[in-house]
RNA sequence: GCCGGUGUAGCUCAGUGGUAGAGCACCUAACUCGUAAUUAGGGGGUCGUGCGUUCAAAUCGCAUCACCGGCUCCA
């Protein structure tokens, strides 16, 4: 997942992203941890610019679990450095040097500044606005005589002493502690360096980012640590590739997934129960190509608004043809075949379509950002009136499928009108409130994204959280007035007259891969029995019950469970083992006990050894757990 | 795409200029076994790819592809 660790627009305006509405006040003095941080952020920068006075200083904020700072040096940082600096930064927070803000003369800095040769620090300098005090704070004493880039003989091979009367300041708003001693030196750790670009534009000079994560005491250090191996161990790309659920062949290209036998059979379980809930829910299912003509994408507008976005076209006798980026014109051009009255609206349109788009090599992940994808897309055609309820209606439908899915909590935004868009401010008007009104219907509070729709009309995103807290970005329901307009969709209207419907994008669960690799992390690889791809494996002592055990298989598939015999020859310890690897739910031993009183010994992955249960009992149990989709 | 790192057997990894290794997995044989690894043997790699340096390259250089950590992007 990416986090939104903060805002870097203004070195002024320092918030986290999660609250945009909440900037942290400068004379909050509550917010002890994020003065740590913040604090740490100068103190890796002091330490840096000791131990590389090439180095030039940028900006360096708290983020959710630390802080980082960006710098201009010439030598890459290496894991080495990086302990170095790490070592730099004890002896500072143990010499505890005071903080000392000081508010400066914009021309007076402005010289101090040029004077040590801080390009950036200038830039950030002109960029704060004429009417703001400008403050700057320093580690150390100012009076001591000592600045900047001290005189010191820098040191690469050990960390330098820090004299007592030793000063380093930065450009900066604050907050900060009033001693670098108030820092736990045992609570803070150095994570990794990385690339930025200044001022996060990727025109403008590529920076060293250090990251490092701080907290008040070494315990919180720890349990962070220990989140962090968690998610590690959860990693969707490490459990694909133990569990064999899928690939990314190199041979083929990055981004391409492979789904292997027991993915697949996870994906079809989901799919058959996306199917079922959408027709249930009112929905028709579509099939539309892979491909059309370029000529499409140009009448929808994609060409012009997402080019980048798309693979380059394939010449068709001639021809421009391209590989769909996007389900949408075709459910439109599905639509335009026919006359439509708006008798027959709302039309709730949906299909598991695969989707094609061009992601830049650097940004491919695993299965949540990649390079052809299905989406579990529809599209909703109606009358203006009826918005408001079926933007209602999606949102049952999404909190009944994430919900089964065991995901209970979300966070939803509503993102309004961007600069770049098309249509009237009315109507845009219209359909804002349309989604306010149904969000308001269903009771769930959101933050407001203003600027952050879609071109084409607003929208409404749901994150999920998952099992260890972490937010991700799946549903999303959007409005939107362009392709109606542009390909000219109308329908009869109760006067007769030709009336151009509303079109209502949304997916449940975005992506299919996506929201396996979500799965995936979420379960740990412990699927819920409805979703394991191998719900029992039946291990027989010896040979000897090979043929009883695959009798009973044959049972248990003929009442449509996913049942298998352990085939492998290996005495009963390592199948147990080989089948508590692969994570599956329901294990029973068949020996000569079991064949003699018609039994099964019965081992669970939630409950251990539940003793001898019959077949009947078994398969009672198992229906239970996948009615309840438990884990058993 | 950009910055840094990595690429050796199906998997996890060792191997710093001189005849490619280990564990697991796989195959074979013996054992016919009772709740997390039976024993023995065997097969398997143009060391990501290409070009170069060298008497000699997994090892050094350049390019390229993929992956990892980020940045940027994410309709």
């Amino acid at each position: 997942m990416r986090l939104h660790l903060i805002n870097l627009r203004s070195l002024y305006v320092l918030m986290p992203n999660s609250a945009p509405s909440q900037p942290l006040s400068l004379l909050d003095t509550a917010n002890h941890l994020q003065r740590i941080r913040h604090t740490c952020a100068h103190i890796l920068a002091m330490a840096v610019q000791r131990l590389f006075p090439n180095a030039k200083v940028t900006l360096g904020p708290w983020t959710e679990t630390g802080f980082f700072y960006d710098f201009d040096c010439p030598t890459p940082f290496t894991p080495g450095d990086l302990e170095r600096i790490e070592a730099e930064m004890r002896q500072i927070i143990q010499a505890d040097l005071p903080i000392i803000q000081e508010t400066v003369d914009r021309a007076a800095i402005k010289a101090e500044i040029e004077q040590l040769n801080e390009p950036y620090k200038l830039e950030i300098l002109a960029s704060i606005p004429e009417d703001a005090a400008i403050t700057r704070y320093f580690i150390g004493c100012p009076d001591s005589g000592w600045t900047n880039h001290p005189e010191v003989e820098p040191s690469l091979t050990h960390p330098v002493a820090i004299p007592p009367q030793l000063c380093w300041w930065d450009l900066c708003a604050g907050p900060h502690l009033a001693r670098t001693g108030q820092i736990n030196p045992q609570a803070v750790a150095l994570e990794s360096v990385a690339g930025a670009y200044w001022r996060g534009d990727e025109t403008k000079a590529q920076l060293q980012r250090i990251y490092g994560t701080a907290w008040e005491t070494p315990e919180q250090l720890q349990a962070y640590l220990q989140q962090k191996e968690e998610a590690k161990r959860r990693d969707h790309r490490k459990l694909g590739q133990e569990l064999k659920l899928f690939s990314i062949e190199e041979q083929a290209g990055g981004g391409l997934v492979f789904w292997h036998p027991k993915g697949a059979r996870i994906r079809r379980v989901i799919e058959d129960y996306w199917r079922q809930a959408h027709t249930a829910a009112g929905y028709e299912l579509l099939f539309t190509p892979h491909l059309a003509n370029l000529e499409l994408w140009k009448t929808s507008g994609h060409f012009d608004f997402y080019r980048d976005g798309m693979f380059d076209a394939i010449d068709v006798e001639e021809q421009a043809y391209q590989l769909k980026p996007m389900n949408c014109p075709f459910h439109v051009l599905t639509y335009q075949h026919d006359l439509h009255s708006y008798r027959e609206f709302p039309l709730r349109w949906a299909e598991l379509g695969t989707v094609y788009r061009y992601e830049r090599s650097g940004t491919l992940h695993g299965l949540m950002r990649v390079r052809g994808f299905t989406q579990d897309d529809a599209h909703i055609f109606c009358l203006p009136d009826q918005v408001a309820a079926e933007i209602l209606g999606v949102l049952n439908l999404t909190e009944t499928i994430l919900s089964d899915f065991g995901f209970q909590d979300y966070e939803v935004n509503l993102s309004t009108r961007p600069e770049k868009s098309v249509g009237g401010n009315e109507i845009w008007q219209l359909a804002t409130a349309a989604l306010i009104e149904a969000l308001e219907t269903k009771g769930w509070p959101y933050l407001t994204d203003e600027g952050g729709g879609a071109f084409y009309g607003p929208k409404i995103d749901i994150k999920i959280r998952d099992a260890i807290g972490r937010l991700w970005q799946c549903s999303t329901i959007q409005v939107d007035f362009n392709l109606p307009e542009r390909f000219g969709m109308e329908y009869v209207a109760a006067d007769g007259s030709r009336q151009r419907p509303i079109m209502i994008h949304r997916a449940i669960f975005g992506s299919l891969e996506r929201f396996f690799g979500i799965l995936i992390e979420n379960y740990a690889g412990l699927f819920p029995l409805w979703l394991a791809p191998v719900q029992v494996r039946l291990l027989p002592v010896s040979d000897k019950q090979r043929d009883y055990a695959e009798q009973l298989a044959q049972q248990l598939k003929q009442q449509g469970f996913r049942a298998e015999v352990d085939q492998s020859g290996d005495r009963l310890g390592k199948t147990i083992r080989t089948a508590e690897l692969e994570k599956i739910p329901v294990i029973a031993v068949i020996g000569n006990r079991e064949l003699e009183s018609e039994m099964l010994s019965v081992r669970t992955r939630a409950e251990g050894e539940l003793g001898s249960l019959t077949l009947q009992a078994l398969i009672k149990k198992m229906q239970d757990a996948i009615a309840h989709r438990s884990l058993i």
